[in-house]
DNA sequence: TATTGTTATACTCTATAACTATA
DNA sequence: TATAGTTATAGAGTATAACAATA
């Protein structure tokens, strides 16, 4: 079968994109950290909510997706699913706002987390490696590719 | 009112991860491409997939979905609902495959879509700015911040 | 047997609109 | 009036599983 199976030589004018890299490298590095967190049964967004409560105990939901770009209407399910799991308690500060706070389930997953987060960021700088800024482009190739 | 309404100091440990910062990153610039395209009534993948059919006339969904790492399962809705608005039209190849091609309508399309690419290139530089290698973190930042 | 295309389905993330209640 | 939280809903994007037809 010599018909040319080999790679059909595809032209692919994305491939001079910055947006286009930018955006499958995003893709593969949430690939990548949602394996490793899998384990921990959070979504990328709960994991990152997460860290923010651990480093600001009593923090404010609306607080969160204003750091986050989280909008108010989708932090309630998100707080209402960590409450549900045990990982987040609720403080009413008064009466329209609450606190939230880790609960020692939620404390242990942090740590958990911190060590795959940690995996993650290596993996990504083990593809990227260490650059000019010219090849901003061939780095974020580097990671999905 | 002087209840302390400024920014409530908040400690953000994500802003220390490469990851993030891409992950932000990626969102903004889809964010201002998806605005810029909107007129066109093409979502952000059919941009993507219409661009690689430009190149590549005749090509089969199959080649398309492996170069943009999209499943088959995906792109079967993908290219009906080009084909339905008769921006891409099929030809049977052999009993299972399709070559694809652009319409005229199609190929008007990927003109315009052509500019606005452009546009968001050039904004996606704009803020990123051409900086060295330590300072992807800054870059990526900047495009979202 | 492997490939192409398809359908069905589900989950994550994001978005808007509208509502309650509280400040 | 503005804010905090909630509910409902919709649209993208991605994922797996299963199937038919063909190579």
């Amino acid at each position: 079968m010599l018909d040319d199976d080999s790679p059909p030589t595809l032209s692919n004018p994305l491939e001079g994109l910055v947006g286009y890299h930018l955006r499958r490298a995003a893709n593969a590095m949430l690939v990548d950290l949602g394996r490793r967190i899998e384990p921990l049964g959070l979504t990328l967004t709960e994991m990152s909510v997460v860290q923010l409560i651990a480093a600001n105990p009593g923090i404010r939901q609306s607080e969160i997706g204003k750091a986050l770009a989280i909008k108010r209407a989708n932090m309630a399910p998100i707080i209402a699913a960590l409450e549900a799991r045990s990982h987040v308690s609720r403080m009413a500060l008064d009466g329209r706002s609450q606190g939230l706070n880790l609960t020692d389930s939620g404390e242990a997953v942090v740590r958990q987390l911190r060590i795959h987060v940690a995996e993650n960021e290596a993996w990504l700088m083990r593809h990227a490696g260490s650059g000019a800024e010219a090849r901003l482009i061939a780095q974020l190739r580097a990671i999905w590719a």
